[in-house]
DNA sequence: GTCTATATGATGATAGAC
DNA sequence: GTCTATCATCATATAGAC
């Protein structure tokens, strides 16, 4: 632990240096498209030096999530976003979208995960499903203020219209990945219609 | 070619059998999760009998997506799908979606496909765009037709609200894997809500 | 504490038997 | 034409060197 990405250094650790490589490979290619060997031949280690800082593969997969589910925590809880009006939050949460878009395309860890689901180790599952309900249950009271105040504008209860504009982003990173940026430019500009009062 | 699936026979040849199994395991662990060992211990044979049907995985993926496509062309112009007025037609829509989750919450080929698409084969990918692209024409087709008889409701174009519901579909198959029925259900409702006139 | 050499099994694919 | 025995390679993981 001398050296974390917490810390002031700018030089990560092996073990942040094998959750980023690790991160973007998962976003990329999809948790089952990678393996020990690729992580270790980009960072020049052999694949049993990955084995001791994660023992398993599993283990590597668990921190993966753990990791995303503290920096959601530490980003709804920014003053930046929890002191913005809803209708400026929604707009942080389209950014954070368009942010993976812009490197690489890279799909939403729930958009990851999702369809390999049960070839997970029952830790990441769990980390998976906290990760998405407290990010969802943080849209609908961004929605319900959104409402109260006019700022925001839909049908339905907040948690069904949160359940819904959540799984819309998602898929909207994996068509970005399938076809172009326009079909993600397109479902954004779609849900800013509908959402924002004109 | 003596005991096709389109033939009369209950029987299905060992290559139907074969790619019956594969969309199974492709639609309820992902492509990279099921391998040809899998799909011979299932079946009785031995792994290189897949290979005398599909020489390569990257073979049998294609077959799949080539498959799902024709499937996809004969639904659309069945009679009993082409005729329905757009309302309807939505709603036989919402009826396929619903089938996948009946059967032990499969996700759609797309969703199942996005994620690790850029660990597939090229011919695969190509065929997945031309999926992609010809379900969504259709039903922008279909809101176009039901907007202007006043049997569908929305705002933007048709092209875009079609992008954005067949996305949102494919999401909220994954998100019912991940937790259960009920946020499918959720937003399936969310949908009619907000496209059914009421 | 950190990593390398090595083992064991699964993977996709080939050559050849029936 | 259809499938089985076998292969080379890659997977995850362990035991032990520094």
């Amino acid at each position: 632990m001398s050296n974390q990405a917490s810390s002031s250094t700018l030089i990560p650790d092996t073990r942040t240096r094998i959750l980023d490589l690790a991160e973007t490979l998962l976003l990329e290619r999809g948790f089952n498209a990678f393996s020990y060997q690729h992580l270790a031949r980009e960072l020049g280690v052999r694949p049993a030096a990955i084995h001791y800082h994660f023992p398993s593969k599993d283990d590597l997969g668990t921190a993966l999530v753990t990791r995303q589910l503290r920096r959601l925590r530490k980003w709804r809880d920014l003053p930046r976003v929890a002191d913005l009006p809803p209708n400026q939050q929604l707009e942080a949460l389209f950014a954070v979208y368009d942010n993976h878009l812009g490197h690489d395309r890279r799909v939403c860890l729930f958009g990851a995960l999702a369809a390999d689901f049960r070839t997970l180790p029952a830790p990441m599952q769990a980390e998976l499903r906290t990760f998405n309900r407290e990010l969802t249950e943080w849209l609908a009271q961004v929605l319900a203020v959104g409402r109260a105040t006019s700022t925001l504008r839909f049908v339905g209860s907040p948690a069904a219209k949160a359940t819904q504009v959540l799984t819309t982003l998602a898929g909207a990173l994996q068509v970005a990945r399938v076809h172009d940026e326009t079909p993600f430019q397109v479902i954004v500009g779609q849900l800013r219609l509908e959402l924002l009062p004109s």
